[in-house]
DNA sequence: AAGTAGTTGCAACTAAGTTGCAAGAAAAAC
DNA sequence: GTTTTTCTTGCAACTTAGTTGCAACTACTT
């Protein structure tokens, strides 16, 4: 009940930032977007087609239309470890600065700090005018530094 | 004459960081850590290729020797632009963190910031051990404030 | 209810990176 | 200095992540 609750509460936001930003309030993006609100993490294209399950739209679509929220800064691409690209909501950050992402060497699992806070870097080369900033951390969390198993990090898996 | 020296220093400076890492003094393997060496911006597969020229290695024994200096940590993944990972020397960062790295949202050109230093993060949650942190910027470089065709951002190119 | 402009799905494609394996080369053993 | 051992390389084939073109479709407008 509160599950269902919640769900309606981010297909309601879903269609509130379409609204904002006058864009089709299509079942892809209300679907896309949801999955982005909905969870508290970066994902990647697969992982939103997972999240939404069998009714979900091609792959193309969710490429093309993340690219659409980004244009709109309604979504922001998160820069993890790897190949993938992530995406989550752009909501999250303060425009010149986005949250820091950590992501465990252990487990491999990423955690977004929102309430972190990254003081401005000193001695930035004259010239250079900075707009945005994204930080990413790496470490243990608290799981893999309790379960013993963990410790010595294994290769990768 | 002075390019010379340079290049015989870097070469010498590979296979210092090869000896001390027990690993065997081979040709691929000192070419791709002296065209890390000699440049001071991160690259590609591709771009490490062409710097090394016509007796440059195999695609795959250059991703593959990068994966094991990656291993031996002498060399680290800076960023991920477009599709393609960028690779550096990782004796240019602390242990605890590596240098900056600004992008220019105009001309799309990545440049180091060896100098710059990251205040530590305040706020981060209880229970996470960060052991390692990378910061990305973007903005405008000095080139791309100055010129005017440049200031509207064109959509990618 | 019909028109229109923006959106979607499919298939085919490209770029970046990976895998398996036989041949080759460092270093160790003789 | 030759042989042996073990690690490394190159090639071809493959996978993964993301892109393009285009005809069919649908949200919004009138």
């Amino acid at each position: 009940m509160k599950q269902k609750t919640m769900h309606k509460n981010f297909l309601q936001k879903a269609e509130d930032l379409l609204t904002s930003c006058q864009l089709r309030k299509t079942h892809p993006r209300l679907e896309i977007l949801r999955a982005l609100l909905q969870t508290n993490c970066p994902l990647t294209q697969e992982q939103i087609a997972e999240r939404i399950g069998s009714r979900s739209p091609d792959k193309t679509t969710i490429y093309r239309t993340l690219m659409t929220l980004m244009q709109h800064n309604l979504v922001h691409q998160a820069y993890l470890k790897g190949r993938a690209r992530y995406f989550e909501p752009a909501g999250r950050c303060r425009a010149d600065q986005c949250h820091p992402h950590f992501t465990c060497t252990s487990c491999g699992k990423t955690h977004c700090f929102y309430d972190a806070e990254i003081p401005a870097v000193r001695n930035i080369p004259a010239g250079f005018l900075v707009r945005h900033s994204q930080l990413r951390l790496e470490g243990l969390c608290a799981n893999c530094q309790n379960d013993s198993a963990c410790q010595p990090d294994p290769d990768n898996s």
